[in-house]
DNA sequence: AGAAATCCTAGCAATTTAGTGGGAATTATT
DNA sequence: AATAATTCCCACTAAATTGCTAGGATTTCT
C-alpha cells in the first residue's frame, strides 16, 4: 500500500501547473523538464487529469495545459483518485456476484469495517488538502533552503 | 492504492485467532477452512505475523498458533504494517542515495508533504483500532443477521 | 513409529507499474 | 501554404508485485 509514481508525478505536475500556467498554457515537455519526469509518461497522466476535468488543454503550437479550476477548489484527493484509481474500494472477500445485504460469513465483514475506518482517515487527510495549500508549501520550501 | 489480500486475509486470520485460540492453539488448516483461504498462502502470512511477534506458535502435532498478546494490545495498524509492508514510506522522488536534509528540487517535497498528511490520517485510523474491537465487531455481525 | 503440525525456500502465472514508440490531428507562426 | 509545436490516441514492453502452488525438513503429540 503505497503511493505510486502516478500519484507522485501527478501531484508535482499539478503544483507545477499551479505555479506556471496562470497566464499562459504550459506544455508537457516543459513540466517534464522541470520535474524530471519522462514526458511520454507524464502525457498519459495529464491525459487522465484532463479527462477528469482537473486540467484544460489548448491544442496546437504554443498550446498546453492549464488548471481547469482555482487551486483552492482542487484537493489532493481529487488528483490521487484520478491517478491511483479508487483510493480504496471497500469490498468484502466474498463473491462479488452475490448480492448479500449482510455477508453470509460474517468474518468477512471485519475487513470491510477496518477498511471503512482507513478510508475515512485517508479521505479526511487528502480531501482537506487543497492544491492551493500545496503550491504555497512548495514555495515555502524554496525560501527555506 | 488498495488493501491487498495479504492485509485482508491477515486481519481475518487474526480475528479468527482471537475467537478460537484463547484456550488452545489453532492450526493453519482450521483457520484456512473457516476463512476459505488457501492454507499454503495463509501459512506464509502467519509466518510473517509470527516473525513480527504478533502470534506465537507451538510446533508438532496438536500444535498451532495463538495470539502473542492481548487483543487489546494489538492494533489493525500492527497487522497491516507487517503484511502490507511499510504502510507508507514517505520518500522523495529524488535520488535516495543523496542525503540531502532539504531537497534540492523543492517541488519534490510536495509529495512528501502530502504523503505525511495521508500517513497521519491512516495511522490515526488503524492504530486506534484494536483487534479486540474487531473481534467484537465480528461477533456483532453474527448477532445482527 | 506414525501422524499432525510448523517451518523454510523456491518457483510461477496473472496483474500492475512505469515506461517507450509511432504516429494522427490541431493550431500558431513564418 | 509550409513548418514546427503541440495535444491526442493506441499499442507494446520490461520489471516488479501479487497470489498463489510445490516440495520438502523438522518438531512433537499419541
Amino acid at each position: 500500500m503505497k503511493l505510486s509514481t502516478k500519484g507522485r508525478y501527478g501531484l508535482r505536475a499539478m503544483v507545477d501547473l499551479g505555479v506556471y500556467s496562470e497566464h499562459e498554457p504550459v506544455s508537457i515537455s516543459s513540466i517534464a523538464g522541470r520535474q524530471q519526469i519522462s514526458d511520454r509518461y507524464l502525457e498519459q497522466l495529464i491525459g487522465k487529469l484532463k479527462k477528469a476535468g482537473l486540467v484544460s488543454s489548448i491544442r496546437g503550437a504554443q498550446g498546453g495545459y492549464q488548471l481547469a479550476r482555482d487551486p483552492k477548489d482542487i484537493s489532493a484527493g481529487d488528483i490521487l483518485r484520478v491517478l491511483e484509481g479508487d483510493l480504496m474500494s471497500v469490498t468484502c472477500d466474498g463473491d462479488s456476484e452475490k448480492e448479500i445485504p449482510c455477508c453470509e460469513a460474517s468474518d468477512y465483514c471485519v475487513t470491510r469495517y477496518v477498511w471503512q475506518k482507513v478510508h475515512e482517515g485517508i479521505i479526511a487527510a487528502v480531501d482537506n488538502l487543497t492544491l492551493a495549500e500545496l503550491i504555497e508549501q512548495s514555495k515555502g520550501f524554496h525560501g527555506g533552503c
